[in-house]
DNA sequence: GCCGTTTTCGGCCCGACTGTTTTCAGTCG
């Protein structure tokens, strides 16, 4: 068993215990370790095997024990037991905005509900309002909770949110009296996907600011409204005409309070969680509106101040995910963040010759539109005939195009390039000789996604040795709250990789940002040269590349391990002695 | 269930908001 399978077990058991009224702390263990397994580096297996288990933080006896029965056997007879005890339609009602494991128990336990439909008929029965401890606006609420979540699915990914979080972000800019307003929450931190878009603003004023934010365009339901604080429900464009759901909460603290409440609100909630605890043991007491000890506070005009003042460097936004980043900071060793304009250029971007949507004479002019210096072109390769891939003659009309180009280029050039297919059994789809008179190849996976990890493993670890594989494209093949990765052994790919001097891409384009930061710190971490591609089937999406930045910087990467970082002619020199 | 510079027990972050209460529990982040 994997390590995402056994964080969902786990998770699910913390959840599973809060229905039964166990003690928040216990459960919260679950959700701890859960947590620790899936952010974890390295192999599961491994460690299990290794004994070295109970050295993650969160993880004690008991948990160490459970989780080595589920690695080594499958399953758990505890978790068994605890899916015996609860039925399953709770874990769905918990999904609705509002309704909590205490308030699910009591729906199961006085009306027998056991599933979002029976919940459903009960409120419109109006037998919800008349529990104790309900009423008429839970029930109303409840109903408009189910009515959100057959609309949409939980979270949304990145590229979907931040759009609408803008549009927030301009409806209020205009409105008087607002001295700072901030991006928060994992927007902030930039994740791949999102659930909430929180925004923080200051101002001595804040009833008229929550009265614009409830009534901006685009909201359709307030779900709160108080003097510091609103939630709304907002409906966005996700840019293909679907229609996008999301929460956005709003804090309007004073100006003095705001960095405060910048980190507070920024998380995650874990990293919070440990800078308070941080600052209890200097007799401190941090909160979102301020740092103060038994006699005075601590002002602080920034996040930097803050983290000064607890004896740490400034940790960026994207490092607050409570995997290590404040010891780190403490000994001032973290890492100078890649930033997105240390990128020079980018190597995998398809043409109308397969399925992009512009041609190489569009998407070379797009490019230097976003200042970049060199693009690399990487279509689709024969065997892939559903996305039009190139046959060796189109390939050659290809490369004659970009000489043409490039004669006419200054301070610009295109790199010939191929997004090469990886055959089932590891081998590519063009020959050897073909190969190589490409500037750079990066292979990739696009067929026969069902192979069992060790053949998968296999194929893969095959094209990553080969020595014309320039880099490794969409490591695990995932979409985004779509579609799972293949099964892979990473690690293996990883240590390939390394070894063969091979890259591997992050995935940049926004549906995929594969491999995500857990995988590109551990990558980082074995020695993998890494390089960010758009994926860009259109002219705009070249500039898709930041959020593969957005990966990187979460993955603790540093311009140097990022091989698009370097100028066109160190490019061409590494490029060239590959092809030796 | 975890954890320990207050160490094997007794804590475990903490405040806003809502709704149903009449002083607070539940939920959320």
């Amino acid at each position: 068993m994997d390590k995402e399978q056994v964080a969902l077990i786990l998770d699910e058991i913390g959840t599973l215990l809060e229905l039964q009224g166990e003690n928040p702390f216990r459960c919260n263990a679950y959700h701890n370790a859960s947590r620790a397994i899936s952010q974890m580096e390295g192999n599961l297996a491994e460690i299990v095997t290794a004994g070295k288990l109970a050295e993650i933080p969160g993880i004690g006896d008991t948990l160490r024990d459970k989780i080595t029965t589920l690695v080594t056997t499958g399953h758990l007879p505890f978790y068994e037991e605890q899916r015996k005890k609860v039925p399953a339609g709770l874990l769905d009602m918990l999904r609705i905005q509002g309704l909590g494991p205490k308030k699910a128990r009591a729906l199961y336990d006085q009306l027998g509900i056991e599933s979002l439909d029976a919940l459903k008929i009960a409120c419109e029965d109006n037998r919800v309002a008349t529990l104790k401890g309900f009423g008429a606006k839970t029930q109303q609420k409840i109903l408009e909770g189910l009515a959100f979540l057959s609309q949409m699915g939980e979270r949304v990914r990145i590229d979907q949110a931040l759009p609408i979080a803008q549009q927030l972000i301009d409806g209020l800019g205009n409105c008087p009296g607002i001295k700072r307003i901030e991006l928060c929450g994992s927007l902030r931190r930039r994740k791949d996907t999102i659930k909430d878009i929180d925004i923080l603003i200051s101002s001595d004023d804040a009833a008229p600011i929550m009265e614009r934010f409830v009534t901006l365009p685009g909201v359709t339901q307030i779900i709160g409204q108080g003097d510091t604080k609103s939630s709304v429900i907002v409906a966005g464009n996700s840019g293909r005409g679907r229609r996008v759901l999301m929460n956005a909460d709003l804090r309007v603290v004073t100006d003095a309070q705001f960095p405060f409440a910048l980190h507070y609100f920024t998380g995650c909630k874990e990293h919070n969680i440990a800078m308070r605890a941080r600052a209890q043991k200097r007799d401190l007491k941090l909160n979102e509106y301020g740092l103060s000890g038994p006699t005075k506070s601590v002002k602080c005009k920034d996040e930097a101040d803050i983290f000064k003042a607890l004896g740490l460097d400034y940790i960026p936004p994207e490092l607050r995910e409570q995997t290590g980043e404040l010891d780190v900071a403490e000994k001032h060793h973290l890492p100078k963040l890649l930033e997105a304009d240390d990128i020079r250029g980018v190597f995998h971007c398809h043409t109308t010759y397969s399925d992009g949507h512009a041609t190489l004479a569009e998407m070379a002019e797009a490019a230097q539109a976003l200042g970049l210096e060199y693009l690399g072109i990487g279509d689709h390769s024969q065997s892939l005939t559903v996305a039009n891939g190139l046959t060796p003659e189109r390939v050659h009309k290809q490369w004659a195009e970009i000489d043409k180009l490039n004669a006419k280029f200054k301070g610009f050039r295109l790199f010939k390039g191929t997004e090469c297919d990886i055959l089932p059994d590891g081998s590519l789809d063009f020959d050897d000789d073909l190969l190589a008179e490409f500037d750079y190849v990066v292979a990739s996976v696009h067929t026969h996604f069902g192979l069992a990890e060790p053949e998968m493993t296999a194929r893969i670890v095959r094209a990553v040795s080969h020595p014309r594989v320039t880099m490794l494209g969409h490591m695990t093949g995932r979409l985004l709250l779509k579609r799972d990765g293949y099964k892979v052994d990473t690690e293996a790919v990883f240590k390939a990789a390394a070894e063969h001097g091979t890259m591997i891409e992050i995935n940049a384009h926004p549906m995929r940002l594969d491999m995500d930061w857990i995988h590109a710190k551990r990558a980082k971490a074995l020695g993998v040269q890494l390089v960010i591609n758009p994926d860009a089937h259109a002219t705009e999406e070249i500039a898709y590349y930041r959020y593969g930045v957005d990966v990187a910087r979460r993955g603790w990467v540093e311009k140097k391990e990022v091989f698009n970082t370097k100028t066109t002619a160190q490019v061409a020199k590494v490029l060239a002695a590959r092809g030796k």
